[in-house]
RNA sequence: GGCCCCGUCGUCUAGCCUGGUCCAGGACACGUCCCUUUCAAGGACGUAACACGGGUUCGAAUCCCGUCGGGGUCACCA
């Protein structure tokens, strides 16, 4: 097996499939992907960029998970080379031409066992008989004491022959390297020479009881085994490093380049997770319950469906759910924040505006627009083109929403017509498919003149179908805003009803039902009629059309909607209203 | 607490390696104004930062030391 010539330059990305891809994976993931294609070799070759699934907790892995992240990681238009085999919109991504295979961790368990021989047999690595329980206990008492525990090495002192007698018996065990004892540096591309004092490292697990290696046992195998010559991973894994590099050099193998980047908090500080949308949830929750005393645990479980014991847990944060935070937020109408790119799909973000953003925090090009301002906005292909190591930052940046919302309405601003209609339709047929029931009926014409109505005011595509709510509504009859017709329809004397009643002959003689002619009709009543602005007419129409005093501009509400629904709600209003 | 990393506008950052062109530039957010049929969008302008203290130097955001602050990590999770 070769998987590769030593220049050959293969990154890597390796999730473990334990839930949704994290927004900070998803940029880890990005990074590599863009540092291989950016990449070519002494023969012009161009980088690899593989995928591997890190599935050594039995528990917490999941077959769902791992097709969820692939799913995410295509979605966002990261493509690996090696890797799981996903067919995605029409084509295969991944696979294993260079023979590296299988990329799930828990497949690859005889391979483990071999090289846990090999140190084993080397007395490089040692089996440890002590139970799991007795170790918490040794270490909540070093805490106690306030030194930092270090595993004793008991094991050591049981003769070699029965240690081996005992392993092969069968009994509970784990196995422990031999930590070096001398001091170890780590050569990071972005933090620079990284010094570690001797006896720092104590005897860590590399293989558990259960029999599957821990994390940092698979990862240095494979790794290996894999080619890969670049780990570009977040600095939360700086201190494992050292751990890597002695195991490496317990077994024989090369040290590859590593480079660890900063890592994304959320505006407060705190470290974004998936415990932020249970602490939204929860805050809806309580101020709802403050501001209404009749609001009870017992009434929440009845109305969400949950029992009062779910409940009360998660409102004393003993659990963190999510299914029940999401039953919550949307009890309350309020939106939780996103974290995994699973959630910023379904809020209507677009992919091209997560990466943009993304590789903001923590890298940047270094480059100035033509007019000389900072090259902020570029694509994936740029990044394939332009990623370069040295250009990561050290510092730890925090998730700015705002900044992402502009991105992604710029993102949205620079769609066609066209392309927003269908985006926003494909968006709708995966999250939203009543919405996308109605919007898919409308004719080709009026779809485009909704999109560009839209476009302008959406910073998501979840936006764009709120202001769309005028479509989703009856000519018969829908839910008014009573303050705007109030505002509009019925103060000083119904005036805004009487404009209606007058204006309404004009639209149904109009040829044109253009945007253009309609609007051209609204501004010369106006001025026909003396108002001090076309609001006066304006206003009354919005109201009576939509419901609502807020709407895309009229000329594009009214052509959307058509000349005979536009007609029959004005109607509609008339008759109600007018008597 | 031990060890490790980091510290430029509220936020993301350019500049730092190779001191002077920086009384620090851009973007987002915010504010004011213009445009305007509402809401947006768009245009113009504005507020706002080198954490602090010592050095080195003719000169420091840039080099050195210390302090403070933030983060990470100390599992049979990854």
């Amino acid at each position: 097996m070769t998987p590769t010539t030593p220049d050959h330059l293969v990154t890597r990305f390796a999730p473990s499939p334990t839930g949704h891809l994290h927004i900070g994976g998803a940029r880890t993931a990005l990074f590599c992907w863009a540092f291989a294609r950016s990449h070519r070799d002494a023969r012009g070759r161009p980088g690899r960029f593989m995928l591997r699934i890190e599935d050594t907790d039995a528990a917490r892995s999941s077959d769902e998970s791992a097709r969820g992240i692939l799913e995410d990681l295509a979605w966002l238009g990261i493509d690996w080379d090696d890797g799981p085999s996903l067919h995605y919109q029409g084509r295969t991504i991944g696979g294993d031409e260079r023979h590296v295979g299988p990329f799930f961790q828990a497949q690859r368990r005889d391979t483990y066992d071999r090289y846990i021989r090999q140190l084993v047999e080397q007395e490089r690595a040692y089996p440890a008989f002590e139970r799991a329980e007795e170790l918490d206990a040794k270490r909540r008492e070093a805490t106690a004491k306030k030194q930092t525990y270090r595993y004793d090495r008991a094991a050591l002192s049981i003769p070699l022959p029965d240690r081996l007698r005992r392993m092969a018996s069968g009994e509970p065990h784990v196995v422990r390297l031999r930590a070096p004892d001398d001091a170890l540096v780590v050569h990071d591309e972005v933090l620079g020479d990284v010094t570690y004092a001797a006896g720092e490292m104590d005897d860590f697990v590399i293989r558990k009881a259960d029999g599957f290696p821990t994390y940092h046992f698979a990862v240095v195998v494979d790794d290996e085994l894999m080619g890969v010559t670049h780990v570009l991973r977040a600095q939360e894994h700086l201190n494992n490093t050292p751990r890597h590099v002695a195991l490496q050099r317990a077994l024989g193998f090369r040290t590859p380049v590593y480079g660890h980047m900063p890592i994304i908090m959320n505006m407060d500080g705190s470290k974004m997770s998936k415990r932020d949308k249970a602490r939204a949830a929860r805050k809806a929750a309580k101020d709802a319950m403050a501001k209404d005393p009749k609001m009870t645990a017992e009434l929440l479980a009845d109305s969400t469906a949950l029992d009062v014991a779910t409940v009360n847990g998660f409102l004393a944060a003993e659990s963190d759910a999510v299914e029940t935070a999401e039953l919550f937020g949307r009890h309350f109408g309020v939106a939780l924040p996103e974290v995994e790119i699973w959630d910023f799909r379904r809020s209507g973000y677009l992919p091209e505006a997560i990466v943009n953003f993304v590789a903001l925090l923590g890298w940047n090009p270094g480059m100035k627009t033509a007019d000389g301002k900072d090259l902020e906005k570029f694509d994936a292909a740029f990044l394939a083109e332009r990623f370069s190591m040295d250009r990561i930052g050290r510092g730890n940046s925090k998730f700015d929403r705002s900044k992402l919302l502009n991105f992604n309405a710029a993102a949205i601003g620079g769609l066609s017509d066209e392309q927003f209609a269908r985006r926003w339709l494909e968006w709708m047929l995966e999250h939203e498919a009543e919405a996308h029931r109605v919007v898919s009926k409308l004719p080709h014409d009026r779809l485009l003149l909704l999109a560009r109505a839209l476009k302008p005011r959406a910073k998501t595509f979840r936006e764009a179908l709120r202001s769309a709510a005028f479509v989703f509504t009856s000519d018969e009859g829908f839910p008014m805003d009573m303050a705007a017709v109030g505002k509009h329809l019925l103060a000083n004397d119904k005036a805004g009803v009487g404009v209606l009643r007058e204006f309404k002959p004009r639209l149904a003689a109009m040829a044109d039902w253009s945007p253009e002619a309609i609007t051209g009709a609204l501004e010369g009543f106006a001025k026909e009629k003396g108002m001090p602005n076309p609001g006066s007419i304006a206003q009354p129409l919005r109201v009576a059309l939509t419901g609502s005093g807020v709407s895309p501009g009229l000329g594009e509400t009214m052509a959307v909607l058509g000349r005979e629904s536009s007609l029959r709600r004005i109607e509609r209003c008339v008759a109600e209203l007018g008597a």
